[in-house]
DNA sequence: CATGAGCGA
């Protein structure tokens, strides 16, 4: 049988609780405190040499007087064998304290000192002039890129000379998602093609007919990625793609106004395979604090009055 | 959140 009681009652101050409530309501009630007022007052003694506290006080009890006595261990430590807080405080200085006064000799300090902390998006300062030039030499150089390569553009195009470098991505250096194994992924694993180097196009994947013109082939294996941070530049993503294999192309999205990107790319690589792999391997991967997604893009949307050729 | 664009012979 299971009487019905309340946690509460388990515990043993609960009298005194009741007790004390009875008084506040009585106090509340501007009538005069009975019992209470008639008690001694707490006595308190210690701790002593042992660390023991002494605390006597009154209370009423069934109408009775008590005396209750508590004996409470002040510092565990200082009646163990180790070193409690008041031995600690008198220890000898040694080390680098030797020889300080109790002012230097403290251990926390304040700083009064700024400390600011590093945005990792800026979307509006000073600099956005200036990276945006920068963006804008890139793409010239891609252009180039890919008017030397024939991929896109004119035949005619610009000499090509330190620009080429733009894509040949250096596949030792620069950790990310495609310092991989070699031939998993990362530098081709026949090394022939496979890195930047330009790929004619009767020797890439898929180019067995004869007669395709370049136009079928300039939006293929096209990839989009998007929840990019918005200060992404070109080079980043040559970076991240370029080591999955050759890229014929790389398109930010910006907002034509205000210049800032979108958040979403596009990556052509010449080998689907190599896109593939990209998008496996890319797609749900962390970069600048953000998760990327990878995946294949789908055709561009014609342009509305624009006959196609 | 989101699917790219200037181009003139």
């Amino acid at each position: 049988m299971v009487s019905m009681m309340r946690w509460g009652d388990t515990l043993e101050d609960d009298d005194f609780d009741e007790l004390t409530a009875q008084a506040l309501v009585a106090a509340n009630n501007a009538a005069p405190a009975k019992p209470t007022a008639k008690l001694p007052p707490k006595q308190v003694f210690g701790p002593d040499k042992d660390g023991i506290k002494t605390i006597v006080e009154y209370k009423v009890e069934q109408r009775e007087k008590v005396k209750v006595t508590k004996k409470v261990r002040v510092s565990k430590k200082q009646v163990s064998t180790s070193r409690g807080v008041f031995e600690r405080r008198n220890l000898a200085k040694f080390g680098e304290a030797v020889g300080l006064n109790a002012e230097q000799e403290r251990t926390t300090m304040s700083m009064t000192e700024d400390i600011f902390l590093e945005r990792v998006k800026t979307s509006k300062d000073n600099t956005r002039k200036d990276e945006n030039f920068d963006q804008l030499q890139a793409l010239a150089t891609t252009k180039a890129l890919l008017r030397m390569s024939g991929i896109s553009g004119k035949p005619d195009g610009p000499a090509f000379g330190a620009e080429t470098k733009a894509y040949k991505v250096p596949m030792s250096v620069r950790r990310g998602p495609g310092e991989l194994p070699p031939g998993e992924g990362g530098a081709s694993a026949m090394g022939k093609p496979g890195s930047g180097q330009y790929v004619p196009p009767s020797l890439r994947a898929g180019a067995s007919s004869v007669g395709e013109t370049m136009r079928t082939r300039r939006d293929e294996n096209s990839v989009r990625v998007t929840n990019l941070s918005e200060d992404t530049k070109e080079q980043d993503l040559v970076e991240l793609f370029g080591p999955f294999g050759a890229i014929s192309r790389i398109y930010i999205a910006y907002d034509r106004e205000t210049r800032e990107s979108r958040g979403f790319a596009f990556i052509n690589f010449v080998r689907r395979e190599e896109a593939q792999r990209a998008i496996n391997k890319l797609d749900g991967y962390g970069y600048d604090n953000l998760i990327l997604r990878v995946e294949w893009a789908a055709p561009r949307e014609p342009r509305p009055d624009q006959p196609p050729r």
